[in-house]
DNA sequence: AAAGAAATTTCAGGTTTTCTGAAGTGATGG
DNA sequence: CCATCACTTCAGAAAACCTGAAATTTCTTT
């Protein structure tokens, strides 16, 4: 088999009509360009230069010159092609999401992601829903992991899984001892310790509720040192509330409003790299399992 | 520069599905081809297979394999088209020959070659021997058969055999009653059918023969026809003269000039095309057996 | 025609790349 | 839980490739 290499330099030296240059060209000595030349004259059994200054062609050498450039363009067209796709897997995935799954969900997930792209980059932001929204239609994030928020533009969203709110509070309050699921009505507002999560929920009420809060958070581990000190409760989704430990406990609430739909943001009017691609399939194929190993309830399609 | 090698192991692993078998189509190791797949994996920057085990490919390595696929086809491809050029088995061979060698042994040599050389375009061109050396000179034919000729540039001249020049009358003419070859005073110039075999002969005698003639034709059968409706007699060389019939008679001459030594022509200055020697070597090879087959005088080297 | 200049080839040795065989790791299936 | 199979890793061997210097060839100039 002909080695590409020197059809390379063959066509380089018949372009130049010398070694000189053309070891110039490929960074190479002349000996190395000339020992090229003869190993390949050598494979095709005859000259390519009529004499040994390189400066014309025998009938041979154009034949090899022409079906040898012929040759090197499509393999350079289609190297481009495999380095260009190839780039994608290597390229930047911005990623944002609720704190709940980023915390939760995809460490697991992106260590595994990146175990098959190791050149990648990986930025994760984690944000409330409306913010998470936002970012994705300015662009400044490529995917979205987020429950629902008003949204300006078309995002394309796939919905992932249902995350019930639940009451955080002390095991020794009021709320604990309820036997069964809680409801907006056995909520007190001025107890409620706020955040972001409240706020987006599209219910009179739970507006009411939070309109009523005289405190407020915005980072979970506060909100539990705050709940921990008996400040009040919070509600927050039921994901962020799987490792608590004595003396805060999480008591599910049931309500229409309550099952947050977890879902997966994309920009709709864009192409997406193939690493973004990439991370969508590798979600939706992933994630079921992952969810339902922490028992959350899938939404299949 | 992603190396074709690479690739090439890397389809060849995806095809078995394994490195075992792969390797040993490539003949090479398993740890040989382990390591080439990890390189072209670094390359790219992503993992071309879904585990360890070459069994299921990544998104990125189906993607890969097609391409890689569509480059080695191609690849493929023209390295055979140039290694076919190059061996000869392809490429174009134009002839010119004088008309009686390009009749009586050509056809059957040509169809040998090219049952070797399924893909070579072959041009014959019939002419006189003057003709075939101008050809030859200028570039439009690759290979000559003729006969003595003046040539301005150095020729490259390899004798073939000697054909003796034949006397073609009517059996019932003076001619065809002499016993034993003719000699040049034994022939009438007003009786001379002229053609450009005559024309070329380097005797006096000959020239003296051909000014007094009264009639003059080019082609083959033309001759025949008017030497058989009584017009005369004409000279031929004596491969010409293989398959006459009933009432036409060819009878041989003798003199120095009349025998007429055959040559390959090639142009001496410039290197030939692949097929171009092989037709040479094959030519070579070939005619002798030809040649006596037919009764020719072989000129051996 | 001879000297000089320019280009190429040859050669010995060094560098880089690739390969092998052995040992190690980890998954798979009884 | 062990045996097996497939892959990876590693160190050294082998092959391929490159360089710089000297020799050779070819071209140009005088």
């Amino acid at each position: 088999m002909i080695k590409l290499d020197l059809l390379r330099a063959f066509v380089v030296i018949s372009r130049h009509g010398g070694l000189k240059d053309a070891a110039e060209e490929l960074g190479r000595t002349q000996s190395a360009l000339s020992m090229k030349l003869a190993q390949l004259e050598g494979q095709l059994g005859g000259a390519l230069f009529e004499t040994d200054r390189k400066k014309e062609l025998t009938n041979l050498g154009r034949y090899v010159r022409d079906r040898a450039e012929e040759l090197l363009r499509e393999n350079d067209r289609l190297q481009e092609l495999i380095s260009d796709y190839a780039k994608g897997y290597s390229g930047r995935l911005r990623i944002a999401s609720v704190p709940s799954v980023a915390a939760l969900i995809l460490p697991n997930l992106l260590r595994d992601f990146m175990a098959r792209h190791h050149s990648a980059e990986v930025e994760v932001t984690d944000s409330d829903s409306v913010s998470v929204h936002k970012m994705i239609e300015r662009g400044h994030s490529d995917l979205g992991i987020a429950g629902p928020a008003p949204s300006e533009q078309a995002l394309q969203k796939t919905a992932l899984f249902k995350d019930r709110l639940h009451v955080v509070c002390l095991s020794s309050s009021r709320l604990a001892s309820s036997d069964g699921p809680l409801r907006w009505k056995d909520l007190d507002g001025s107890e409620l310790i706020a955040n972001e999560t409240l706020k987006d929920i599209d219910s009179p009420m739970a507006q009411a509720l939070h309109a009523d809060s005289k405190l407020s958070a915005r980072n979970v581990s506060s909100l539990f040192a705050m709940v921990q000190s008996g400040l009040g409760y919070t509600v927050l989704p039921g994901l962020a509330t799987r490792q608590l430990a004595e003396p805060l406990v999480a008591i599910p609430m049931e309500h229409r409003t309550c099952d947050r739909e977890i879902s997966l943001l994309m920009h709709g009017g864009r192409t997406h790299s193939p690493i973004v691609r990439e991370f969508q399939g590798f979600l939706l194929a992933h994630l079921p399992d992952v969810a339902s190993k922490l028992g959350l309830a899938v939404v299949e399609k």
